[in-house]
DNA sequence: GTATCTGCAAACCCTTTGCAATAAG
DNA sequence: CTTATTGCAAAGGGTTTGCAGATAC
């Protein structure tokens, strides 16, 4: 299996951009990262390794991992972007408690067969699929009540 | 089956706090609207109609909204939020399309059972799940090719 | 009467962009 | 050499907030 940092050059290869050190560094910062990060805390991070790196570059840096398919937005709960490296990682969806913030992952396989559907009846080719649930995970429940039971048809 | 005005006095009652007309009307006028709305249309839409309501009211009271259950965030993808109206919906789903933008909505039934699986699994109450799919629709298909074909475990 | 709510405009904050200097090919 | 990329700082743009006046209750 190609390693992401030869995947980015073939797509860097592949456009005529450039090979430069910083979005390489980006790079592997993120990938050295556990999990979800967002623009702030891969700048800390590289800065906390003494990696020079300006806030633009990441900006700028992340759409093309997005598009070479490494990384991927998760969600905008914040008023901010997180992401995610999706390359070497198990498709999956999140759990997000929305008492304490955690975000947990879960595998559903029931939707394998969705894009298969989806072709079929609406001619919708899928790219990419995810499962965002939120809800009060087992440490928090009972301290906050959701608003309202979740009902299948109201 | 309770009005959305009603589930909505009855929360505002609860909560203590005030019923005005500028709060009825940005409710009123979302649940006219067909279907998904940004706070800028919506905005728009109420001028229109000789309503004046200012910005700022219904960005505080769109979390009023949404704590109540009548409406949700659905997406993030043009660097601001989209809402929908929910209350007496059929829970659904939604396909949006990379290259026009279009949104299409979509049961998935298969889901009903997913928040059974998850308390047991990770003792994860459900509050709401949404599944957002990203990919090519019938009349974008061909077009504009997806960069990279789906894969389930890459 | 008192506390909440509205409208306005300014403040916020994440993200994008213009520009000159730098560096990749 | 030519053109992409970087860093900086300023601009952008949706959202939030402080404040004075209005208004539910």
């Amino acid at each position: 299996m190609k390693s992401e940092l030869e995947i980015f050059r073939e797509y860097i290869r592949q456009r005529g951009l450039r090979r430069t050190p910083e979005r390489e560094l980006i790079l592997a910062e993120i990938f050295a990262t556990h999990e979800h990060f967002d623009v702030d805390s891969l700048y800390l991070s590289l800065r906390q390794k003494g990696i020079k790196v300006s806030k633009a570059s990441i900006y700028r840096a992340l759409p093309l991992f997005i598009d070479c398919g490494l990384v991927r937005e998760v969600d905008f709960t914040d008023g901010h972007w997180h992401y995610e490296h999706i390359y070497g990682h198990e498709q999956h969806h999140h759990l997000r408690c929305l008492a304490c913030g955690e975000v947990l992952e879960f595998a559903e396989p029931g939707l394998s067969c969705l894009g298969l559907r989806l072709l079929q009846e609406y001619g919708f080719t899928v790219v990419s699929q995810h499962l965002d649930v939120k809800g009060y995970c087992r440490a928090c429940r009972g301290h906050e009540a959701p608003a309202e039971p979740e009902k299948e048809t109201p």
